[in-house]
DNA sequence: TATTTTATTTAGATAAGCCTAAATTTTTTT
DNA sequence: AAAAAAATTTAGGCTTATCTAAATAAAATA
């Protein structure tokens, strides 16, 4: 049985490592859970120790088999509480998240469960994030970042990657949300901002900074 | 912001203290607590610099005004929790207990608002304990446990003083639930043993540890 | 390649809670 | 009231997770 900053630290290296597994440096970890770099060093050695990570000096982090099981079951709960607390409790999606983070670490097989049941199987969560089944799977969608497309392509907002509150609420002021269309109007080599429009309806432009954070899908 | 532990050892003392808010031993905590007396000793004299209790060697414990008001917030929390656990996610009363003591350290004043509201503003737990609102006041009801009685009264269970799942689960094997009524029959001096009569049916015989655990009032 | 900068690790401390064993105080019994 | 028993506290340690400061390794730059 892990205590939460163990969860905390294997959530942390698991969205760390991205789609290619990558190792994950000792600064980023830090960087993710706002300690030193010198406490996240002891921490991936005792990981280590319990198998939970593989750990090579001064060489990055990544995850085992059963840290990752460990990791995706934190995330899958982490999920859920967000679509009680927006579907039930009726919650801004931009509140939710400090809440969830107490709430993923609940240890009652049951309780998720029931709690999955009770909200009816949900397949993503309030910010388009697809939800781990229990033995750990999502489904796989293919998905892309609003940075990588062409002029002229028109697709749909699944998700974002960022979920700080001040994103969140630049999101709603210009009006976007799951779901919203937006077409490709231009690219800007300059400073590789984006001039999109929203709905069939506003125009603006996005910096690169805000364009790859948003996740899109060339359908609904 | 106070740790889980303090909370739980704040909680304990609550509940220890009794309604004539009685000093409570290091012994009576430490065996609430499971764990040894050399460590309550220890958190009491942290918990006293806290301000939190008022302590004096070898003279037992109680809570401060502000210590009270931290253990009524986490009662609050406790038992709002075990409704949705009951109500919404349909678990047995025997069951929630575990659940209810980690959910009940959430941090977020807004939740518990919201979870109140999405329950309909209950006024008891599943075992029938009155939940404290917001300001950490419970309206107070004539209760008397089934062993204070005389032969002949008719009462209704309300409530039990006990959760382990041994009692709960004998409860629901001789057919007793919150409301149901009890006629005391006789009373035997011998042992102190009960003969009553459930819901106008069965009749049986309760020990005085069973009956002093069921908690009755002498109208719905 | 040599040097500087950056990243990472080690060493030594700290705070919270817990433990065992020993000392002390209080309570109970004789 | 003295002795025995029970309750409580103190002393000294342990573990987890953190920190700062110093040392070392790796990467970047000149």
């Amino acid at each position: 049985m892990q205590t939460s900053t163990t969860e905390d630290y294997l959530k942390a290296i698991f969205k760390l490592s991205g789609p290619l597994k990558k190792g994950v440096s000792t600064n980023a970890i830090s960087e993710e859970l706002s300690t030193k770099a010198s406490s996240v060093s002891d921490m991936v050695k005792k990981l280590s120790d319990k198998k939970l990570v593989h750990y090579v000096k001064y060489q990055g982090t990544t995850l085992t088999k059963e840290g990752e099981k460990i990791a995706l079951k934190v995330i899958r709960k982490h999920r859920l509480w967000e679509v009680f607390l927006v579907e039930k409790l009726k919650f801004g999606w931009d509140e939710i998240h400090e809440i969830a983070e107490q709430l993923e670490h609940i240890r009652s097989p049951k309780l998720i469960d029931k709690l999955d049941a009770h909200l009816g199987f949900p397949k993503n969560d309030p910010h388009g994030d697809p939800i781990p089944d229990k033995d750990g799977l999502f489904p796989k969608l293919e998905e892309f970042k609003l940075n990588e497309l062409k002029i002229g392509e028109k697709v749909i907002l699944i998700g974002v990657s960022e979920d700080s509150k001040d994103f969140l609420n630049f999101l709603d002021k210009i009006g976007l949300k799951l779901g919203s269309r937006i077409e490709i109007l231009d690219y800007f080599n300059f400073d590789k901002s984006i001039k999109v429009k929203i709905n069939n309806n506003s125009v603006l432009t996005l910096s690169e900074l805000v364009a790859k954070n948003l996740n899109i899908s060339k359908e609904s």
